[in-house]
RNA sequence: GGUCCCAUCGUCUAGCGGUCUAGGAUACCGGCCUCUCACGCCGGAGACACGGGUUCGAUUCCCGUUGGGACUGCCA
């Protein structure tokens, strides 16, 4: 096995979005898999019918691949490959490791509370374990469980884990609708998918045992385990809907980029000394089993924010560009310039944490008319300001180059002369032209906005300034 | 209840017997920079759950206690 190509895989069960744990769990097997130049194979378990639907299997996918996490096979369907799941049931039964067993649901829940009230394990009784019955309608079909000995396996991040062998019973394999239940269907597609390592959460360890009992009873090689502690929430249960926005889709909706979440699911569970920042190719060639940690760890969205943050700070500003015009297209701007939401994004990097951050704090470039923010209205547009703001709006008007440099210099020039501070000036004017008390820098935004806007909006504000009066 | 797993700052974590007066990140609090907000820089507060062993020496190894989580389905 040593020598053997690896091979991972991510089995969804088509329920419900893809959350921040799932996709973690997706993320160490692809990054496995890739360092390893190995296979990682997508599967979508929908065995059972209730619960499964197409809307999920989709929400996933596109989870999957907004996050970069390609497969190379798959998505096999299980609820396709049951005549493969049928053949290996036989050959249990031919065996002599399965058999079929008639109790219905009603008798096997009065009988767990029977045990449950003398105060024995709540499991299979094993009634029907030798009485040699046929197919009948209502009838499931049970793995013949070894009852004594133990049930042992060394998980890669765990270490060595053991359970005696009379605490599991004979699970189901066939439901007596006909349908393969969870463990037959999970090993026999691990066997035929050539699986070499299981990385799952560790909600799964208790399965394993059960799981092996059907690689035994098969006669089939193990594969390695390896359990990765779960992601709770902050009240330290399961991470669930409970806990807010904890779908992979809902974080790219708030404007977060892949990286960033990819890089905050890494280091959830996983480090590489002090690193925090990786890129996928870095993370790709960290990544090991053996630097992940043994204790669940609670999801930190404000790691992630900042992360995000930094990201965005870094990222190409073309890259920045496209991935913003939807968020800015949400707010109802039509037929952006390009080109002007780049210099806008240009100046936006540094003080956006997420995208629709940075699509809010843009709107000013863009919208033709601009509301004040009530308190910055009232603190910085007030009529003792109107002097200086006529006088230069004047040197404004008679300014031909509205380039930051040439915007500076005649600020400058103008502060020196009246012998001000330019905070003094550039509150206001800040105010007048973007509407907020906190922006990009005010030449920066001059020289974006234009000259004809510059002058629009002073003189829109002088008015509104002169009604105070 | 039973079984299994886990236990370092609020949170994510480094640490794999002496390097620990325990390091990094985030969040928080000061200061600097400054046209605002950010960015950046400097500084601060903040943790080895508890009790026994083993050892010359335990955050690190073993046992117990406590606490947390998972599983206990004809769900996955």
């Amino acid at each position: 096995m040593d020598n053997k190509k690896v091979v991972t895989r991510f089995p969804p069960s088509p329920t419900g979005y893809l959350h921040i744990g799932g996709a973690r769990t997706a993320l160490f097997n692809w990054l496995f898999a890739r360092k390893h130049k190995g296979k990682f194979i997508l599967r979508i378990e929908d065995t059972d019918q209730a619960r499964s639907s197409e809307e999920a299997t989709n929400a996933i996918l596109e989870s999957l691949r907004w996050l970069g996490l390609d497969w190379d096979e798959g998505p096999y369907f299980q609820s396709r490959r049951y005549h493969i799941y049928r053949e290996y049931l036989e050959k249990l039964l031919a065996s002599g490791k399965a058999y079929y067993c008639h109790c219905t649901p009603q008798e096997l829940e009065e009988r767990r509370k029977q045990a449950m009230a003398k105060g024995l394990k709540p499991k299979y009784d094993g009634k029907c374990r030798n009485l040699g019955l046929g197919p009948a309608p209502h009838a499931v079909v049970r793995l013949k469980a070894p009852q004594t000995g133990k049930t042992s396996f060394n998980d890669l991040v765990k270490g060595p884990i053991s359970f005696n062998n009379e605490e599991l019973d004979d699970l189901v394999l066939w439901r007596s609708d006909g349908n393969p239940t969870y463990h037959l269907a999970v090993v026999v597609d691990d066997i035929t998918m050539g699986l070499t390592h299981i990385i799952r959460g560790d909600d799964h360890v208790n399965n394993t045992p059960r799981q092996i009992m059907i690689y035994q009873a098969l006669g089939e090689p193990l594969p390695y385990y390896a359990h990765v502690p779960m992601i709770l929430g902050p009240d330290r249960t399961r991470l669930s809907k409970r806990h807010g926005a904890t779908s992979v889709l809902a974080y790219r909706d708030m404007g977060y980029l892949p990286q960033a979440v990819l890089n905050a699911l890494a280091r959830l569970g996983w480090s590489y000394g002090d690193q925090e920042k990786f890129s996928i190719d870095e993370l790709i060639e960290k990544f090991s089993l053996e630097h992940v940690g043994k204790s669940p760890g609670i999801f930190n969205a404000e790691k992630l924010l900042d992360l995000n943050a930094q990201y965005i700070r870094e990222s190409d500003t073309g890259y920045l560009t496209r991935t913003v015009i939807p968020f800015l297209e949400k707010r109802g701007l039509k037929n952006l310039d390009e080109t002007k939401v780049a210099r806008a994004v240009e100046t936006l990097k540094i003080r956006s944490k997420t995208l629709d951050e940075m699509a809010e704090g843009s709107l000013f470039y863009f919208q033709d008319e601009i509301s004040y923010e009530e308190k910055a209205d009232r603190k910085f547009l007030k009529p003792n300001i109107l002097g200086l703001m006529e006088e230069i709006l004047e040197r404004l008007e008679k300014t031909e180059v509205f380039s930051q440099k040439s915007l500076e210099k005649v600020f400058l020039d103008f502060i020196e002369e009246k012998q001000i501070k330019l905070g003094k000036i550039a509150q206001p004017l800040r105010v007048a032209l973007t509407g907020k008390s906190a922006s990009p820098g005010l030449f920066e935004v001059m020289e974006i906005l234009g000259k004809e806007k510059v002058l629009e909006r002073i003189r829109k504000a002088l008015t509104h300034i002169a009604r105070k009066t």
